[in-house]
DNA sequence: CGATTATTAAACAATC
DNA sequence: TGATTGTTTAATAATC
């Protein structure tokens, strides 16, 4: 223990190398000690990886934005637990406890003091589908609160004019129509905030909140993660463009940044004081939305009290304004002392409570029938995954933001639908090979989760190796150079869009450690192929011996043979997908996982009997389209042909076989 | 418990 | 010169 926790706080240390280090609250606790103990030697911090640190101070942005969004969807969750815990103790604690034993959310754990949950707590506690269910809430309850909202501002906005038209006697008519345009204008303007603000509402973390976080420090966020009322001021607020997320989001907040001050100019509350303090509340009174001129008061006073808010009285039907707490106390000790009426009020609030949690068992079970829906079934045609893949370059930086498909399957859970807890332990890492191994190919795993994994800031319970071949066979040529092996990692997973300089530096150490990986001269720079040979070599002295070894060679032989010929039927269609340059996208995800069979297999030597580097027979249709559409296809050709590689349906009869077979035959060896 | 593998950190050289 | 790319060594954790 001590020596863990030691590890731990050494860890701490090396994560503020990164810089952003302020954001690394780095829950991911990624290395569950590991490497940090070997900080011993830490003192001199890394002269040339330093660097590459720096490279990660520019990434941070989106990347830990995401995660930083993440983490605020989670302390909405927490304070939604919160509040139904308080609710539920505060009014009466005589039968809070029976109704808390109620509910299928482990209310009771919240009512321990959600606050001190950390994230990965939470993720514990709460099952994906109920994390999901509260946000879903929450937002449901913000999104109610943002329409109230907006409605009040149309309403005034009509009010305006109607008071401009009169007091302007008739403006003459182009001057009213101008003003009438304009007025659409505004309202048109809105709607559009109401809808952006539900889209971000929708994706939760994915997406924006861009202005204010670049600049401040996160302290500010942790609260501004959903407040309605706050959304003007961040409109507003001098959109800190740096953030290369989000193109359509930054773009239409700014063309509202104008309209929207003018809008809250009409309605009137100050930019610092919104007129709803907060959200939440699933308890009660979403009036609290009411713009409340004097909100001197509510701004927290010192000792508040759940149910004091906004200067008035929050109990259930009661809304006595009261000036100050020490009123306020009073106000309740009068007026709700410990009575019949009390007593009813507090069990229909413990029904209210209740009902809710029945509500939220029975969304979150159907978040998780859609979940199944939509995860177990990897081939269907992805109904919104377009995203990404622009192509290596340089994708990555946006990989995480539009794809609607964000908006859709978004936030989703914070562990992958597919598997099971394993995976996941919180901080765990991933180096659980267990689940890298046999039992889930990396490429169906990847496959089927990949819209998770893209997402959600979690990391992929893949080994470096495999993940990197896994990017290295999905290209048609199966080959990348290294910084197309990180794009493609921060392109496919969002945990590898932080903490660059360490997992940069993995895959390097991985290269160049395993045999499997092998580097072949370009003139244009270098490109790294995988040796299927090697690569499957190396896994089976690992289990030798273990009975499950035979077993799984056993499965995975007719494993591969079953995918050799699936692979084959699919070679054609799918690939050329994959590769059209245009396009893009909504192939690569699904194309994806037939690719490779991957980590499956691991037949010890089985497979290529031929020691040699013969093309072994297989083949069939292989990549007769191989293009390497890619774009920066330069290097690819480079290595075997100069020529334009684009021609030749059949490059086996090109080149000097013996070069190219190392990589280019390597789908074959993988098939039989 | 020892061997193997994976991860992380870091130093360093070569190259861009 | 600084950044990137590769190699290598070491410490540590997990697994078998």
């Amino acid at each position: 223990m001590m020596v863990e926790s030691a590890s731990e706080t050494i860890r701490s240390a090396p994560s503020g190398q990164n810089g952003v280090g302020s954001l690394s609250g780095q829950a991911d606790g990624s290395g569950s000690g590991s490497g940090a103990g070997a900080a011993g030697t830490a003192g001199g911090g890394a002269g040339r990886d330093a660097a590459a640190g720096a490279d990660s101070n520019g990434e941070m942005s989106p990347a830990d934005l995401l995660h930083f969004q993440q983490q605020q969807a989670l302390q909405v969750a927490r304070q939604f637990l919160l509040q139904q815990a308080s609710g539920l103790s505060s009014p009466g604690n005589n039968d809070s406890k029976q109704a808390a034993s109620a509910v299928q959310v482990p209310v009771s754990v919240a009512m321990m003091s959600p606050q001190m949950l950390t994230p990965q707590q939470m993720q514990q506690i709460l099952s994906p589908p109920q994390l999901q269910a509260l946000l879903q809430q929450q937002q449901a309850l913000m999104l109610q609160q943002l329409q109230e909202y907006y409605k009040k501002q149309q309403e005034q906005l009509h009010l305006q004019l109607l008071t401009q038209q009169q007091a302007g006697k008739q403006p003459p008519k182009e001057a009213l129509g101008n003003k009438q345009l304009a007025f659409q204008q505004q309202l048109l303007q809105m709607q559009q905030l109401q809808q952006q603000h539900l889209l971000n509402l929708q994706r939760q973390g994915l997406v924006s909140l861009q202005p204010n976080q670049a600049s401040g420090p996160l302290q500010t966020l942790p609260q501004a993660a959903v407040c309605p009322t706050d959304l003007p001021q961040l409109w507003k607020g001098e959109g800190a463009p740096g953030q290369p997320a989000e193109d359509s989001v930054k773009q239409e907040g700014l063309d509202l940044t104008g309209t929207a001050t003018t809008a809250t100019s009409f309605a009137a509350p100050p930019k610092v004081s919104p007129p709803l303090s907060h959200h939440t509340l699933p308890n009660g009174q979403p009036t609290v939305l009411t713009p409340r001129r004097d909100s001197s008061s509510h701004e927290e006073t010192p000792s508040s009290h759940p149910l004091y808010g906004h200067g008035e009285c929050k109990w259930p039907g009661c809304e006595t304004l009261c000036e100050d707490l020490g009123q306020f106390i009073k106000h309740l000790n009068t007026e709700h002392a410990l009575d019949d009426r009390s007593t009813a009020q507090c069990r229909v609030q413990m029904q209210v409570v209740q009902q809710l949690e029945i509500q939220l068992a029975k969304e979150s079970e159907r978040l998780q029938a859609m979940m199944a829906h939509l995860h177990m079934r990897p081939s269907e045609p992805k109904p919104f995954s377009q995203p990404v893949t622009v192509s290596a370059a340089d994708s990555f930086p946006d990989g995480l933001v539009h794809p609607p498909t964000s908006a859709a399957a978004p936030v989703t859970p914070l562990r992958p639908p597919g598997l099971g807890s394993a995976s996941l332990h919180s901080g765990g890492p991933a180096r659980r090979r267990s689940s890298d191994k046999f039992c889930s190919p990396i490429s169906s795993e990847l496959a089927q989760n990949h819209e998770f994994y893209k997402n959600a800031d979690v990391r992929p319970p893949f080994t470096y190796a495999s993940l990197i071949r896994q990017a290295i066979l999905e290209t048609p040529d199966r080959q990348l150079t290294l910084n197309e092996i990180y794009n493609w990692f921060t392109r496919m997973f969002a945990y590898f869009r932080r903490n660059t300089a360490t997992w940069k530096n993995a895959v390097r150490h991985n290269l160049s450690l395993h045999k499997c990986f092998v580097r072949v001269e370009n003139v244009k720079g270098a490109v790294w192929t995988v040796d299927e040979r090697e690569y499957q070599k190396r896994r089976p002295p690992k289990m030798t011996g273990s009975p499950t070894l035979v077993k799984n060679m056993i499965s995975s032989l007719s494993y591969g043979a079953l995918n050799a010929s699936y692979q084959a039927a699919l070679a054609e269609s799918s690939f050329p997908i994959l590769n059209s340059p245009g396009m893009l996208n909504p192939g690569s995800t699904s194309s994806l996982l037939p690719l490779s069979h991957d980590d499956v297999g691991a037949p010890g030597e089985p497979l290529p009997s031929n020691g040699s580097s013969s093309p072994p027979r297989l083949s069939p249709p292989q990549y007769s389209h191989q293009v390497q559409v890619k774009e920066e296809p330069a290097e690819a050709e480079e290595d075997r042909r100069p020529g334009p590689a684009l021609g030749p349906p059949n490059p086996s009869t090109a080149g000097p076989a013996e070069d190219r077979d190392l990589e280019e035959e390597l789908p074959g060896e993988e098939l039989s």
